[in-house]
DNA sequence: CACTGTGAATTGATTCACAGCT
DNA sequence: AGCTGTGAATCAATTCACAGTG
């Protein structure tokens, strides 16, 4: 009773490592463009990246035959095909849940550095912090957060919340209608139709006691 | 020419996932232990962290036989076998490197969070936060780094500097004798004998954006 | 009987190697 | 000549399915 993901393209299927990689040669792109440099090859890409040349390729043909043989990738036209697969011809608004340290660093971090996603909520359940902003966006009330994210029409979240919240905030998230969330809670969550990244902290940090023991693996 | 990795031990070879989830059985089965339950299957490891229970069955096997056929695992001993496995026996230092939104954020969520792990060391290379303390523990400058790092003995980094400081950083850290090391620079890292987990937080942003879109598969 | 432990099958992602263009 | 685009081969991780056992 396998939710058969249907084939709705004529093209092969994608992996979601691809997707995944797109930003980063996103960022090469408009740093090489920012440059001088006209035209960049899979090769130069992956110096500057640390993926294979091939994986590089690959992931680029998925979605089309972008390069000139001989030759390479005219920087600032597959910077733009980019943008146009991922959907970030124009910005697009995220909303950020929870306000705590964390959620704070991720705002002002994507602020910053960042023009293609724009942080255009923050919510968080304490009083205290609502009504102050961070980054030009002011904290909204967690009560208020389904009516404000269906009227702004925001598709995606990043939960910032501690684990006690994050189940209840996530049912409130589809509910608004978003689509795609960034999960920094320790709760592994999923539903059907919607991406979940998960990032749990916690396991991230604590793995890396293994790999610093004598004798392990590598 | 590839670097054959060599056959230490006489078990299999473990998946890099099934270690990096043994934190998260680990965190359940302490919760577990302060509730009342003695003995956990890996059907209920299943429901508590999102996991499949073969999954959760062969990752524990690949260290071996902890369970009780028929009847489940014991969730103290188990606990303290996976604390066995990932060397977290005693609690464990670590560094962060970079003061700033995000070394902060992560130094005191790991702070409160987590036992197993201690920051025993931030650094900063801004005068002015060097000398200021984060729950508890002073920001050094980052000129020190390498001599308190050896001084300390510590084999476990997190880094969160910007961009352009990551590579250097990073070389130092591989002098001090850091064996594994969590970077959430944008930059790429690697080399021989480190584990290196890379967390690219603007690639995980982005990419969230092709999966807002309508019509695509998620 | 109920659950673990595990080979075999499958799925997913990466790497190889080369044909195809410009 | 040089670089892209891509099937085929490999490698890694997950899922299946069931034998083994307290």
């Amino acid at each position: 009773m396998n939710s058969n993901r249907r084939e709705r393209s004529r093209r092969p299927r994608i992996p979601q490592a691809a997707i995944r990689r797109l930003p980063v040669y996103l960022r090469e792109l408009e740093e090489a463009v920012s440059g001088e440099e006209r035209v960049v090859s899979s090769a130069e890409l992956s110096a500057r990246t640390g993926f294979t040349s091939e994986q590089i390729r690959k992931d680029l043909a998925y979605f089309g035959a972008f390069g000139t043989r001989g030759v390479g990738y005219d920087a600032r036209l597959l910077a733009s095909q980019i943008k146009r697969i991922l959907g970030l011809t124009h910005s697009v608004g995220a909303a950020m849940i929870g306000a705590g340290h964390l959620g704070t660093a991720l705002a002002r971090f994507s602020q910053a550095e960042h023009k293609d996603i724009r942080i255009r909520h923050i919510f968080d359940k304490d009083p205290a912090k609502v009504g102050s902003s961070i980054n030009g966006v002011v904290v909204e009330p967690v009560s208020t957060m389904l009516e404000s994210l269906r009227a702004s029409g925001v598709r995606i979240a990043v939960i910032a919340v501690p684990e006690t919240d994050a189940r209840t905030v996530f049912a409130e998230l589809l509910a608004a209608g978003v689509m795609a969330v960034l999960n920094f809670s320790p709760v592994k969550l999923a539903a059907d139709g919607v991406h979940v990244q998960n990032i749990d902290l916690t396991m991230e940090l604590e793995s890396l006691a293994y790999y610093a023991q004598e004798g392990v693996d590598r």
